[in-house]
DNA sequence: GATTTCCATGCAACCGGTTGCATGTCAAGT
DNA sequence: ACTTGACATGCAACCGGTTGCATGGAAATC
């Protein structure tokens, strides 16, 4: 059985090294005030009986908690450890904590955590938010708020473009002989999906390719792999995913129906976070997963410093990674 | 441009509704020792106002802040996410948050993150922690902890006991003729690991099997890839993975070497949280990694209420399930 | 040696709530 | 009519820190 030992506040340690509690308070915090000797002093007196600041107090007089809050519809998802991780390290490096809020897509779960953390965090990232326009903008009115992967004027965002990659790979596919395509796509509230299927629409009526849009229900292994039938549907020779773990869930699918791939058919992900994970080896639109957590935390954390949001919007290029999902189309193999 | 509203405080609310700030606090904690009418019309001021309860303020003088903190050693690896989910939701019940932490398998991250969260918790779970146990028990007699998959005295935890499961699976392997076979291990701090390798080696030994122990840096996929080779040179026709990823991997390595699953090679993993996502499917070990969460938070969740910690040990069976990476060793076939 | 300056430290208010106790009011009990 | 009690509300201390300002002594200046 273990004791809890309960907290040491700086009264004590202020006795302990007879001085008042305002000098062990800048011991702590502003050390350069106080002569060598006092500081030594305290913090000896501090070590001895085991003091540790009391982070809630600090916070409610300084008003400063050193958190920020990263909240993300599916930590299951693989676009979102590197991503997470990326912010952990930032955040890290101006000691800062990152809380983590996972809102297994629902809106509602979403909204609740957004005002739970609201309270205790300086800053917020959203990242892929499924709430409304107006939501997210109330939000921003109570605290300081960094988007990733939505587009909202006003409030600072930090954006994966897919345009580039997704259009290189219908470019990759046409070039390939593929006559017929298909989009198998993303949950309707997601920016990025609206973004990809409006480049793939472009890309593939500048080729004049066929294409088909296929619809799941959320961007999932078994979404993907219960699409394949409707992909078949279509006739296409080809298939470009809303992101990886639906074209994974296709592949499966597809070897299911002893569907060989890239001979008899031809796959493209998208944010390109499985690639060397399935097999055979995916062909991928890039993403930058960690370089936008990144980003965003440092964002927020400027916006912090500053006091002030200016209103940017960044964006990160991307482009075709081809592995070995991808070949000539069949009939003119 | 979006502006920030300032908090309200309790002062201006009373002043509006022309009361005490303690009636105000009492308006929203304990609204039985209140007229109904006081009630109503604080409320009413509050909600004019856009009063919010400062979360801080009420943690400091309470001492209880509503949340706890769960520590996870890779969020990328896919035991974890639905453990988190159910963690999450156990808490909600109770409407506790959680606040999830990363350590990239890192003890020194760990470390930190412990120290960190500490002061913002009221309790903490510490999944497959990579901390010696002299640390862990330090950290038990700041804050409340439960332990999941490490099993260390005096401390709540809750543990998959994968020895059931494990021997399942080598009777598995020996029924299906295979004499020599290898277990690709996880983390040397790993509990887990510990447990497993001494249940294959006691099922090994009991069925009269050779036995190959393959060590690797961390369970991931990409660990499982490269152990191929060490794991063909043993002359072993079937393998137990620490892990589902690590499995992942290895089923990967197979087909780069043109070994045809479960044809030429069997393949078992542990912790099912892949199985259906690979292809061939994947034999594994079940676990309970969902149960574990909502186990361990309404673990922690009855020691704040009672105030005390018993000793609670709580381990989980598991058994195997057969999929299609498994079949009779090829010499007998 | 007297005056100014500076530095180290203490005092006390404050952050925004919660809560034990005191007070005042009104109705029931005798 | 007078006590008793229940109940609604206010007062003020407290949670554990931070910080602007005051103070006192030593060093620097003339």
């Amino acid at each position: 059985m273990i004791k809890r030992t309960k907290g040491v506040t700086i009264s004590q340690v202020a006795d302990a090294a007879g001085v008042a509690r305002s000098s062990v308070s800048r011991a702590f915090t502003r050390p350069d005030m106080l002569s060598p000797e006092t500081v030594e002093r305290i913090m000896r007196a501090a070590e001895t009986l085991g003091y540790v600041p009391n982070h809630t107090a600090r916070a409610l007089s300084t008003g400063r908690h050193g958190n920020i809050g990263l909240i993300v519809p599916d930590i299951a998802n693989p676009f979102f450890p590197p991503l997470i991780q990326a912010a952990q390290t930032e955040a890290d490096r101006s000691d800062f904590c990152i809380f983590l809020g996972n809102t297994a897509e629902n809106p509602k779960q979403e909204d609740k955590l957004v005002g739970r953390f609201a309270g205790q965090v300086e800053g917020l990232v959203l990242a892929s938010s499924r709430l409304s326009d107006e939501r997210i903008r109330a939000h921003a009115t109570q605290l300081p708020l960094v988007l990733i992967n939505r587009d909202i004027e006003g409030i600072p965002r930090v954006l994966i473009d897919s345009s580039a990659g997704v259009r290189q790979a219908v470019d990759h596919l046409a070039d390939l002989g593929h006559r017929k395509i298909a989009y198998v796509s993303g949950p309707s509230a997601s920016w990025s999906n609206k973004q990809r299927r409006a480049a793939i629409r472009a890309g593939a009526s500048a080729r004049g390719m066929e294409l088909s849009i296929i619809p799941t229900p959320a961007p999932t292994y078994q979404a993907g792999r219960e699409a394949v039938d409707a992909v078949l549907g279509t006739g296409a020779s080809a298939v470009v995913a809303f992101d990886d773990l639906t074209a994974q869930g296709i592949l499966t699918g597809l070897a299911e129906r002893h569907i060989v791939v890239p001979r008899d058919f031809s796959i493209i992900g998208c944010d390109d976070v499985l690639g060397a994970v399935t097999f055979p080896a995916l062909t991928s639109v890039s993403n930058h997963s960690a370089d936008v957590g990144r980003i965003a935390i440092s964002m927020l954390l400027d916006i912090l410093r500053s006091r002030n949001v200016a209103d940017v919007r960044y964006a990160l290029d991307t482009k075709l990674v081809v592995r070995d999902t991808t070949t000539q189309a069949p009939s003119i193999g």
